[in-house]
DNA sequence: TGTGAAAAGCTAACCGTTAGCGTTATGGTT
DNA sequence: AACCATAACGCTAACGGTTAGCTTTTCACA
């Protein structure tokens, strides 16, 4: 499956990268909204088409790396230690991802972002996605339908500490202060399963899922 | 203030009703995406730039309401009992809107959402603002900052209810399993507040706002 | 070497949105 | 009653992101 590449995905990945780079150049000297498509376009010297065939749409050519922090972020819950809960195995990847926010590439990233409001509203959207993919992940881990709400609220809950961890002058405190608000009392009101550790065999929900 | 109106301005307001509800008709008859602003313009008998002049996008043509919703969400906390607390005026207020949701003009409208990825969207950028007034006004009355983890984390929490309580088979069910679970221990643990009853004479926070 | 498919390209548009500028109607002021 | 500032509306033309349709190039594999 993921054998030598060949020459031809090695070429698209090249392409793929390159437009990629010199977007974000342009994007980091001129500001996200200044750059237009073509003129991307024309300075990695690639046709609009091969473009949008690489990216779905122009904010996803500078926030390229979202899939990845989804996947890191799954990883977190399904890859935890024996013994670890899943509200510790978040706090733990958020302190992470706190730490990265922190890079200097991060920081000029993140404050193009904030230039942009198209870019603004395409992070929160991204946020959304995570959101529905931990939600996804968790249900299955606990062997309770997609739908739990109280899942669904636990994701949500937690997802909102990405919005908050950049703009909190502490991130890291305010990281702490988000999981800490995750009492056991919290949890086990509707879901003492949360509090238990990862699952050697998931049991997979088998409910009702239409009429 | 709230005077005569005068007729310049009933014109201008019988103008963006009349586009609002040939928008509306169109969309319901054809869906969004197939709606095009040109057209709608056309039918309404304007100009487009007439009509962007009264709604500032087209997914406002459809989400009209959403300013009102905001105003009530707002007017849910300020407005609440002398009695009451934040956390049960909040859950009255969406058990309001969750019955709003039943009403079969309101089925057919959100039926409409659901079905086009831009009003999607939209929908969830509106709670997004929803979320920034929410935090706003319940920072105001607990004296704390704009910027409070705890404000942000809880109004983020208590916003989750939206999509949710659309989504869900029991919307009702869902509205109270959500605000169930702000226990008083879990509020506690960092602002007892949360659970005080409105304040005759609020006391506005004078904290450090920058560096 | 030939063949089929993936990748890249070109042209020309579509669609939401806005800028620039002109026209008319209205409300308040002299 | 004449007048003017301005709000409301209209027209034209464009901009910028995105896509459809179709051709050309490049590669994998027989």
């Amino acid at each position: 499956m993921t054998e030598e590449p060949g020459r031809r995905e090695r070429k698209k990945a090249a392409t793929r990268r390159h437009i990629a780079d010199t977007a974000r150049e342009m994007f980091l000297e001129r500001g996200f909204d200044a750059v237009g498509i073509r003129e991307i376009a024309a300075a990695a010297d690639v046709a609009v088409t091969t473009l949008f065939s690489h990216f779905p749409s122009k904010e996803a050519l500078a926030f390229d790396e979202g899939q990845k922090r989804e996947d890191r972020l799954v990883q977190a819950v399904t890859g935890r230690g024996a013994e670890q809960t899943i509200p510790d195995a978040l706090r733990e990847h958020f302190r992470a991802v706190v730490e990265d926010f922190a890079r200097p590439a991060a920081v000029t990233f993140w404050r193009l972002v904030d230039d942009s409001p198209a870019l603004r509203e395409y992070a929160s959207t991204m946020w959304q996605r995570h959101e529905d993919a931990l939600t996804t992940v968790i249900a299955a881990d606990l062997g309770l339908p997609k739908s739990s709400t109280t899942c669904r609220a636990f994701s949500h809950y937690v997802l909102g500490v990405y919005p908050l961890a950049r703009e909190a002058p502490d991130p890291m405190a305010a990281v702490d202060e988000i999981f800490d608000l995750i009492t056991p009392g919290w949890i086990e009101i509707d879901v003492s399963g949360f509090h238990g550790a990862a699952r050697t065999g998931p049991e997979p929900y088998h409910g009702a899922e239409s009429s």
